[in-house]
DNA sequence: TGGCATGCCTATGTATACAATCGTGTACAG
DNA sequence: CTGTACACGATTGTATACATAGGCATGCCA
């Protein structure tokens, strides 16, 4: 399954195509992609599970999320990476530590200011320590978090003097990872989230646009 | 949305109306539920996404669960359970531990034997202390983990000398959760399931097809 | 006799016709 | 001027026809 139709329109969901109170109307969406009817509505159908559509009345639109609402998804989000570090502390095998540590080498070599390479690469970053806890539960969790809030996510890692201290983060992250210290993994991993939420939270409160 | 053949097909797959390799076609669907391949076929989907069927090849079947998979969710539980028992401690509004204590009394009052009432009304005790957090991500990891193991679960209650257990630890969590005291509940809760998936575990030492 | 190729048949993927519903705008009455 | 009722249009829900692909059986060849 995962039809490309689905695929595209959740790319261009996430990649905020659509006003948030811009109907979805399957006559739109089935010129725009070249589709008859039935696929459409199965991306939709799937798009509303994930949670990145909604039916309002009659019509679908993108959903968004008030300040309370993101504030709850980054607490449960929280709650997971913690767990997610400190069983990716017990279960890593030597392979994803090695991938783990080759993202972060690369991630210290990007221009701190292309905040679009930066989103992407600390994406492949979370999404390799989701792997390596060997945990298809807590990945699919974690997945299902992220999607509901990535169309939010580009600027948290260029908000002044954030990046260098997301490296640090990472750094010591894989520090109690290749320890085995699954206590101390997971209070950094906990922190380090703590730490996005603040900041998601700061950047609310100076512009509450940029949610 | 949420049509009533989802709800249809939903409840037979839980209720484990068709074998675990039985392939789901649309057409036999169709004809149980008098509906067209259509809704069948959204149905179908839906439950894909849910993680209660899953295609193997070009058939779709019931899922199954593995040992180790069973292990996994409860893994994961364990951890979203006590976040909310530790969540509950601090959001719960007097209604919400009203009801919570309604439920319990109601529990104690049921006939161990009667497997069916316990499994129901112990749902329906974690579905309001999952309400009790006001979270709704939250509340919605817990729904989608719950369901998938929801299949196996009938019988965890009625192994020998798990019901008093049960009724204790609750009493437990709802005391934590009226002094506000969120490290207990949160202890209480973890250890709750802890508890429950050993007795899984056992169950499945004991007799294999339990899964 | 065993393995592989080929063709048919069945089940799913897609498109479209048809039905029903919901929202909207307008007109009329108070 | 405002509220309500009715009718029309647009959009979604459902059914079905058509296209496609995948699996299985059969038969041929080694």
């Amino acid at each position: 399954m995962a039809s490309p139709i689905h695929q595209r329109l959740r790319e261009d969901v996430l990649a905020s195509v659509f006003a948030p109170d811009e109907p979805l109307t399957e006559a739109k969406l089935t010129e725009r992609y070249g589709a008859s009817r039935t696929p459409v509505r199965e991306a939709l159908q799937r798009l509303e599970q994930d949670g990145l559509v909604e039916r309002r009345g009659k019509a679908v639109v993108v959903r968004t999320h008030s300040a309370e609402e993101i504030i709850d998804i980054y607490e449960s989000r929280i709650i997971l990476e913690q767990a997610a570090a400190a069983k990716a502390a017990v279960k890593a095998t030597a392979l994803d530590r090695q991938l783990l540590t080759g993202l972060l080498t690369q991630m210290q070599q990007l221009d701190p200011s292309d905040g679009r390479s930066l989103a992407e690469t600390n994406r492949a970053f979370h999404a390799q320590l989701w792997r390596a806890t060997h945990s298809p539960s807590l990945i699919g969790l974690l997945e299902r978090l992220d999607q509901q809030v990535r169309r939010y996510t580009l600027t948290t890692l260029t908000y002044p003097g954030r990046w260098p201290v997301v490296l640090a983060d990472y750094a010591e992250l894989l520090a109690a990872i290749g320890d085995g210290d699954s206590a101390r993994a997971g209070e950094v991993a906990a922190r380090h989230m703590s730490d996005a939420l603040d900041i998601r939270l700061k950047m609310y409160a100076e512009d509450p646009r940029t949610l």
